[in-house]
DNA sequence: CACAAGATGCAAATGATTTGCAATTAGCAT
DNA sequence: ATGCTAATTGCAAATCATTTGCATCTTGTG
């Protein structure tokens, strides 16, 4: 992020409807400790202080944000990161790039594939979730016009928001 | 890149309408030089040897990839990263990410914004330059929708080329 | 409760990119 | 052409995010 100011970034929410912090019990972790034993990976404390962290963000996180958040010594970077990519290819969360050289990521309920976008501002790095994509028919463009298969795309928005235009 | 596989790579082209390799002339480093000069920014030898090379790709290309294109010794890294700073800030290059960590640069014609999006086979890294963006719409909505300005976006598109398709 | 596969902490290794600094130049003014 | 100064460069060291090796723990099971 070009990012330094902090203000009113912190929970900042603009327009969240299926924001992750749910209540606590529903979409929690159980649901997720139930995916990892089902295929023989296992329930551990890190995993389980980690997936709690996620589910109770409503952007995503960078993997040095899930460690600050965590209860110090709780567990390693190297633990975050390899956990990280664990969840990643279960297809228990989803990566993002806002371009600024971290990894971001977001929890992926069952079922779903997490596809969406963002909104950040350049100033302060509010982020803004976006639901709609609107990329199915350019897609599709890509498919036919160039033979590709199997093809996904990676998509953000950058600005300024209200609070950060001053001039 | 998912890359190792360099097969077929080297010079493909699917679609490539503007392509940046010109005759050699027009277009080519005296230009960017001129603008360089323009704002006190000096013509030096590696600048004149960085923008050649990029000016005859075709695709965007990393650092590393235009060290090796550059005559053995004729130029440090550290001089092309900084020199990818100054071009990126006088809107000389564009930088894209394909999300494999390394930055690409294209090289910008005088009034062009650069702004387009590409096509990535994940399988042997092969590029496709796509000219359509499209996004107007959708871009108008973000500004309408959550008061933001200046609003761009990065986009790319991944997927499995026609010679990658094997199963 | 014993065991083996899986996980984790810690430190060292990577890889891309940045930076400090002293030595070199390009562009402009004698 | 010569001098001068600010801009530029090479080189090495420093950052930063992420990965890995390895010895030591734990979880899931029987
Ligand atoms: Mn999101
Ligand atoms: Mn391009
Ligand atoms: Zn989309
Ligand atoms: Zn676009």
């Amino acid at each position: 992020m070009s990012g330094d100011c902090d203000h009113h970034c912190g929970g900042h929410h603009e327009g969240l409807p299926s924001c992750g912090a749910q209540k606590g019990t529903r979409g929690g972790v159980p649901e997720f400790a139930e995916r990892l034993r089902k295929k023989s990976r296992r329930v551990t404390g890190a995993r389980k202080s980690i997936l709690d962290i996620l589910s109770r963000q409503s952007h995503p996180i960078t993997i040095r944000g899930i460690h600050d958040q965590l209860p110090k010594g709780d567990c390693d970077l190297a633990t975050i990161y390899r956990s990280m990519h664990l969840l990643e290819g279960m297809g228990m969360v989803k990566r993002y790039e806002f371009g600024d050289g971290q990894a971001r990521f977001e929890l992926l309920r069952e079922g779903d594939d997490g596809h969406h976008h963002h909104l950040v501002c350049t100033g302060c790095a509010v982020v803004v979730e976006l639901h709609e994509c609107g990329m199915g028919e350019l897609e599709a463009r890509m498919v036919l016009s160039h033979g590709f298969t199997r093809v996904t795309h990676k998509l953000e928005f950058f600005g300024l928001c209200p609070r950060c235009q001053g001039g």
